[in-house]
RNA sequence: GGAGGAAUAGCGAAGCGGUCAUAACGCGGCGGUCUUGAAAACCGUUUGAGAGCAAUCUCACGGGGGUUCGAAUCCCUCUUCCUCCGCCA
């Protein structure tokens, strides 16, 4: 969410950054300073009525007391609570669609960021070389077939497009690939957590992500179940909402937590050739990293998850580069986005990998998420998140990158000590 | 699944239709007095949200609804926890 005040303030400033993400705000804005407006004369005016309601109520017991006939008192207040409950009546329909108009709006993106899509995303460095082969390399869905990696249709026979097996090494492969990220993780002062994979709808509203996908996630239907859950399309929906409608001290900051969890998506996976085997699928595992900090050091722990992020793909050895998200590609709750892109040789170009955001005080706002200050003051959290990685364009992108002309396999060294074996054939 | 009980500030807990939610009382936290320092003792202080330039006002006793002039207190409903019984990997 972003604060009223400041768009009651700026609106002008409001609507040129969310032009900046593609989004139009200006009539949604007016729409919305109007509800302001209307919402904040109703709150004056029933005040003031529940004012007057406490002075009289407080007077009627010594007036019994005294034996003056109330009658006539009580009828007027009567009277007084009624027009209360009509006027809160009124309250409560203008703060729920000033309520729905601000829950839609996205986060503001940071004022460095380039305007538009895709297109003005920029690079900022590249690791590692470009790998040649001196054989035609064949892309990861034969490989992964061939060597038994991965079972695709028998997932397929399980539970439909979009799902896959691992087996046998692409299971210890994948095993070890998230044990790898776990453990190097630990090492730099993350808590590490395991949560529960399906989650209550407030989760995805602190995470930004309801109301707008509500229709991209899987809801969770029971009997006679009136909590709505659904199976969390990444951890981060869980690791976001840790901190839902709590005060944390300043000393506490900043946290920084691991979650791994397999996430469950319903997008449609693209049939595009590019995107074959498990690049896209419903149900895909990945280790989330999430950040609380004070809001002044929001920006410096950003550099560090990036740098994170980064770090692994680089122990693993590959060719890849970070890049600077233009605002209309960040998503709807982020200020600022970079991405990790990884080089897959079948597809000639980079694919993200791993995506890390700056939230500012969006999601916090949204979770009620605040500190207290050592001067008593309270502030909202920032929080940031970013993947620390998902395996699913990860271990693709091994069988590719390391590839020999025989169809074998070389095991990225880091992995070596999981899996026992530096070769897979 | 059945039967009971409970939910009040950081924690424990009192209040059970109006004069105790400016939430008693206790613990903890913070500041101070005393002390070489600490402990003890004593004194003070310690929830959050919203409206308003401000004075100030409003809201919150697990969530939501209702009864009433007035609800922490009565009624309905949902959630969570505890005790007992049953069932179960």
């Amino acid at each position: 969410m972003i604060d009223i005040k400041y768009i009651r303030e700026n609106p002008e400033d409001v609507i040129g950054r969310l032009a900046a993400k593609g989004y139009d705000a200006a009539v949604d804005i007016e729409n919305l300073l109007g509800l302001d407006r209307e919402r904040r004369t109703l709150i004056g005016e029933t005040e003031a009525l529940k004012a007057e309601q406490n002075r009289v109520t407080k007077l009627i017991p010594k007036y019994k007391k005294e034996g003056v006939d109330i009658s006539p008192v009580l009828k007027k207040m009567k009277e007084l609570s009624d027009s209360i409950k009509e006027n809160e009546e009124r309250l409560r329909e203008v703060e729920d669609r000033f309520n729905s108009c601000m829950l839609v709006l996205p986060n503001l993106p940071d004022p460095d960021l380039l305007p538009g899509g895709k297109e003005n995303n920029q690079p900022l460095r590249y690791f590692g070389k470009t790998p040649k082969f001196d054989f035609e390399p064949k892309n990861h869905v034969d490989l992964c077939t061939e060597l038994g990696l991965i079972d695709y249709k028998r997932g397929v026979k399980l539970s439909g497009s979009g799902f896959w097996i691992y087996r046998g090494l692409g299971a210890r492969l994948e095993w070890a690939l998230l044990n790898f990220f776990i453990d190097t993780h630990l090492s730099r002062g993350f808590e590490f957590l395991l949560v529960p994979h399906m989650l209550g709808y407030e989760c995805g509203l602190a995470a930004g992500q309801f109301p707008k996908f509500k229709n991209e996630v899987f809801w969770l239907e029971a009997e006679g179940d009136e909590r709505h859950r659904f199976m969390l399309p990444t951890a981060e929906t869980a690791l976001v909402s840790l901190h839902y409608d709590e005060i944390i001290p300043e000393s506490e900051l900043p946290k920084k937590y691991i979650s791994y969890t397999p996430c469950f998506r319903r997008e449609a996976g693209s049939y595009r050739a590019t995107e074959r085997g498990m690049v896209r699928g419903h149900q895909f595992n990945k280790v989330e990293m999430v950040e609380y900090t004070l809001p002044e050091d929001s920006d410096r722990a950003f550099e560090e998850l990036v740098e994170s992020a980064e770090n692994l793909v680089k122990l693993l050895g590959f060719h890849f580069r970070t890049v600077k998200l233009a605002a209309g590609d960040c998503s709807a709750s982020m200020a600022r986005t970079y991405d990790i892109e990884i080089y897959i040789p079948s597809m000639n170009g980079y694919i993200e990998v791993s995506s890390v955001s700056n939230a500012r005080d969006y999601q916090a706002r949204r979770g009620m998420m605040r500190t207290k200050r050592a001067n008593g003051k309270i502030d909202y959290v920032h929080t940031l998140n970013g993947s620390g990685l998902a395996t699913s364009r990860i271990l693709p992108a091994i069988v590719e990158q390391n590839q020999n002309a025989d169809g074998s396999v070389r095991v990225p060294e880091v992995l070596q000590k999981y899996l026992g074996f530096d070769l897979i054939k």
